[in-house]
DNA sequence: ATGTCC
């Protein structure tokens, strides 16, 4: 049977598909024209209906850019009002992209060499790479232990911000600026914490603070861009309200919450599956990475909090990777001038009001999409329009800023997070050509810190981004703002100074 | 994703 035989088609539109689970009440809401469709493999819709079928679980929606994940498709959306799913936050919480918009118009970065020092100075602040933290590079920021464990308590307070030369302001552009523990306060956090560093559960614990500020590696970027708002009356309004605007350079990060949220994650994945097994609970699908714990339980209130001191992590770990990049661009083009325009996370579960009533919404690969006038974006600057919804694409192809429209609330309020992997890493690396990948860079002009570009991460091993793209549209669920066009990449890789 | 295997 071929994967289109799957799908039954929705009267709504070519890219909105139903993949039934064998029982009619719960059917699994997939977005994706039919090329997008062709991409799933079997393990990635086996991993769907897994989690569909998995206790507590009322929605499950797979986006165009779904590939086999963790005990959940990367790619996914997975709602329950009673359950909390670590694998479908994954293994590096808070993963999120940020966006910066600088004062300079495109023609600032042209010359190469300019760019070269801006890779130089950026790289002597942002380390890449496994393990990689702070530390490492010239011109780092010490972050002490104390200071680290306000960061993971308080995330984006206003002090942690000064503390770390963070513009406070700058909270007000996050989608979560700080998240609590399971009974909403900070003191669970900072008890679990402490009950963390006593029992040893986090190793390392100056060295995983040190990693505030750093990429690490993997798909993991920072890329510098020229904006290019898209020709509607529209698009220019809302790129206004963004504060973005046409011709001018920015800066896209995507990173999370490091070695700290890996430890907390896998932490809870092993605390949880030895359970799982002493109390001889059936996994769903048999997948012993989709394991679970029922709201009010001790187990949840130790996973919530948990995820929170490791969402935490990621977000004063993106505010301050942008702080430093902008201090780099200030040295190498004197009164560059640069302000956050939003910080969006694609893994991390968010409670939300899902159908009237309260319940945890797992993004696993997946970004949050309100619209204007949902009512969670009350008294935030982006209250009318919808916030803005950062999309990884490729450095050839480019990045996409769009905004959700009313019809978000099919795919319960969310979108895509990139293109998706077409191709596995080992694949990637024994197939496709290292010169072709260089030539094609060098002919785009795009720079990079790496000598070579990494071959798993090379655009050919990931799904044409237009088609994911053009799922989105066709569904409804947003619409195209602006495209950004990279100039440079910082990314892990071999150094040219290796 | 991750000191890339407790």
């Amino acid at each position: 049977m071929s994967t289109e035989a799957k799908f039954e088609m929705l009267p709504s539109g070519e890219a909105t598909a139903i993949l039934p689970t064998g029982g009619r009440t719960k059917p699994i809401t997939v977005i994706g024209t039919e090329a997008i469709r062709g991409t799933f493999d079997e393990l990635c819709l086996q991993q769907a209906i897994n989690s569909r079928l998995a206790p507590g679980v009322t929605e499950l929606v797979l986006n165009p850019d779904a590939h086999c994940g963790f005990g959940a498709p990367v790619g996914c959306v997975l709602v329950s009002p009673t359950h909390i799913y670590p694998g479908p936050v994954g293994v590096d919480i808070k993963c999120s992209m940020s966006l910066l918009q600088t004062n300079l118009q495109a023609d600032a970065v042209s010359d190469r060499r300019t760019r070269r020092a801006l890779i130089d100075a950026i790289c002597e602040r942002t380390p890449t790479g496994a393990g990689r933290g702070q530390r490492h590079v010239k011109k780092a920021r010490h972050v002490d232990e104390a200071l680290g464990r306000r960061a993971l308590v308080e995330g984006a307070s206003r002090e942690v911000c000064e503390a770390l030369g963070i513009p406070p302001a700058w909270a007000e552009r996050c989608e979560d600026a700080a998240h609590l523990g399971h009974d909403d306060t900070t003191a669970a956090l900072a008890e679990r914490l402490d009950r963390l560093l006593i029992g040893g559960r986090i190793r390392n614990f100056d060295n995983a603070v040190s990693q505030l500020g750093s990429y690490g590696g993997g798909n993991h970027f920072g890329e510098c861009e020229v904006v290019h708002v898209e020709k509607s009356e529209r698009a220019a309004r809302v790129a206004d309200a963004f504060g973005i605007e046409d011709g001018r350079v920015a800066f896209l990060s995507h990173c999370g919450s490091r070695g700290m949220g890996h430890q907390l994650a896998t932490g809870q994945f092993r605390t949880l599956q030895g359970k799982f097994a002493l109390w001889d609970i059936p996994l769903p699908g048999a997948d012993r990475e989709l394991v679970y714990a029922p709201l009010g339980t001790p187990e949840a209130d130790e996973y919530l909090d948990d995820m929170a001191l490791g969402a935490n992590f990621a977000t004063v770990n993106h505010l301050l990777i942008n702080a430093l990049v902008l201090e780099a661009f200030a040295e190498v083009i004197p009164g560059t001038t640069g302000r956050l325009v939003y910080f969006i996370s694609h893994n991390i579960a968010r409670r939300e009001i899902v159908d009237g009533r309260p319940a945890w919404v797992h993004r696993k690969g997946a970004t949050r999409a309100f619209p204007g006038g949902h009512p969670a974006l009350r008294n935030t600057p982006f209250a009318d329009v919808g916030h803005p919804i950062l999309l990884p694409g490729n450095p050839q192809a480019g990045s996409s800023i769009m905004v959700a429209d009313p019809g978000a609330d099919k795919s319960c309020y969310s979108v895509n997070h990139g293109a998706g992997r077409t191709m596995g890493r080992k694949q990637a690396i024994r197939t496709l050509d290292q010169a072709q990948i260089d030539r094609s860079f060098d002919a785009a002009d795009i720079l990079t810190n790496c000598r070579t570009y990494p071959k798993d991460e090379a655009p050919a091993a990931y799904k044409d981004f237009n088609e994911v793209l053009r799922s989105v549209t066709t569904a409804g669920l947003a619409t195209e703002v602006a495209r950004l066009k990279a100039r440079f990449v910082i990314k892990d890789g071999d150094k040219a100074d290796d």
